[in-house]
DNA sequence: TTGCTCCTCACGTCACGTGAGGTGGC
DNA sequence: TTGCTCCTCACGTCACGTGAGGTGGC
């Protein structure tokens, strides 16, 4: 039996912490003086502080690690929260990664506002899962694509609307054919689980050439001049490539943000 | 000018929303009835308040926002800010992402203990980036390997703290070497920025089979083997792999949950 | 007797959502 | 006159941190 001091210390916590499990009932010390209200834990009660602290490391609330700690969790049962669990964390990432994209973007454009800088910038990209439709398009150019583009991210919020699957950023990858200037085109959105009515695809991992572009899609050439003269003066030929819609919200396009990648073909490096 | 009802829907916000901004002083009606109170916005108010949403988009709290919003701010200001929440962003995906994993790795735990399932996954992992120190062990014995790898972890503990960079998952690799039994072990934690001191090493994205251990570190061997004779009996030959301590605080080790994974040689597949 | 630990309120945090209770405009 | 929109409080959210003000134990 030790005080609340020495049990903090002991389980690593602040003793107000302490003081508010024991409020919420979820670890209540082995005994309270009913003098001067004094309270004193078992040292074996380190045991359920230990897993009180590890479910709630895990991103449960107190009040569902309330429900953990009673006994008669069955397996089955906590395998579900557990699985609940992992499904919003997944979500949570994707978005702060989007908004992390989102704050890289605008961090370039600064950059290439203050500055003259080679806008271009070369990364890896992980691969990505979106829920996506594809339809070729004549040939590569925005007259071409545009409508493309449009139709099928109509049709894919369609969709996915009527699934509430909840999208994040829009991306349109291009891909050339044998079929000599005809393209693939493929748009859709970042995701986890399935949407049905939509094929999932694994877009993969791979160097890229990236620039970002802001304002309307209508005075996009100059990004994509900047990056097809890149390219040739770097020894690549434009091939497949991606469009990010890092901010595109409503019709005012003045300030979209878009974020072009041009696949680059591995080197057969190391790797 | 339209009224507080309008201009929410204009900008997709609620009217609650905009009275606490108007509150805050963030975006304050172009009118203000003095009789009665009502708000009256002017339409080209909407550009604040998409700036506004924006910004909110960003992550930036509403007192960050108001300080952007007031003219004057300077792009290196911005830019300062800007990485400042990036790099904000990149510990809060990595830390959520950490969480993940241990979320998963419980979740198969319990699907150990209620069936008799195969415990072993195969996956793919991202490319890993940590901050590390490397030494030879004289084989792959854990006689030989844990005592390296301890005072391995020893030592980066000592440099991140010097440098009070925060750790996340502890992680060792384990590398063959040419000279016959000796590997080389890696270990280290996964990091963003740099540690003076440590060198950063990223660990490839690769196919690993995988295998959760729970309990104390010198019953790990019942993992070990599985994973072998998995190798084995799939045609793979046990060569570089890695370990996960995914629970492993304190000396208790018998809560400790470590992920091993076997690294699978890409099959020279598609890509 | 002096520190030290412990106690119980109770406010503050962050960005609103959600009523309660009431009033002016079409 | 009836809905409809608008108004201003003000509580609730989540897991504590942080004093304030006071008391018992070594």
């Amino acid at each position: 039996m030790v005080n609340i001091g020495e049990f903090a210390r002991l389980g690593g916590v602040s003793t107000r912490m302490l003081r508010h499990y024991d409020a919420l009932g979820l670890l209540v010390p082995a005994d309270v003086d009913p003098h001067n209200g004094r309270r004193s834990y078992d040292v074996a009660q380190l045991t359920v502080l230990n897993r009180l602290i590890a479910l709630k490391g895990l991103g449960f609330s107190l009040d569902e690690v309330g429900a953990l700690l009673r006994e008669g969790v069955e397996p089955t049962e906590l395998h579900g929260m557990l699985r609940l669990r992992a499904a919003e964390l997944e979500r949570q990432v994707r978005h702060d990664r989007h908004t992390l994209d989102r704050v890289q973007a605008r961090l370039r454009l600064i950059e290439q506002e203050t500055q003259v800088n080679p806008h271009i910038q070369t990364k890896y990209v992980e691969p990505l899962t979106i829920a996506a439709l594809s339809a070729p398009a004549a040939d590569a150019s925005r007259q071409s694509t545009g409508a493309v583009v449009q139709a099928l991210f109509e049709e894919v919020i369609t969709q996915m609307e009527s699934a509430t699957a909840d999208r994040t950023t829009p991306i349109a990858r291009y891909v050339p054919t044998a079929d000599a200037p005809a393209v693939d085109v493929t748009a859709g959105y970042a995701i986890a689980g399935t949407v049905p009515g939509l094929s999932l695809c694994t877009l993969p991992a791979t160097e890229v050439a990236s620039i970002i572009h802001h304002g309307p899609m209508n005075t996009i050439s100059t990004a994509y001049q900047a990056l097809a003269h890149w390219a040739e003066s770097t020894g690549h030929s434009p091939a497949t490539w991606r469009e990010h819609y890092l901010e595109a919200n409503g019709e005012d396009q003045s300030n979209w943000i878009v974020e072009l990648q041009l696949e680059l073909p591995s080197t057969s490096s190391t790797r």
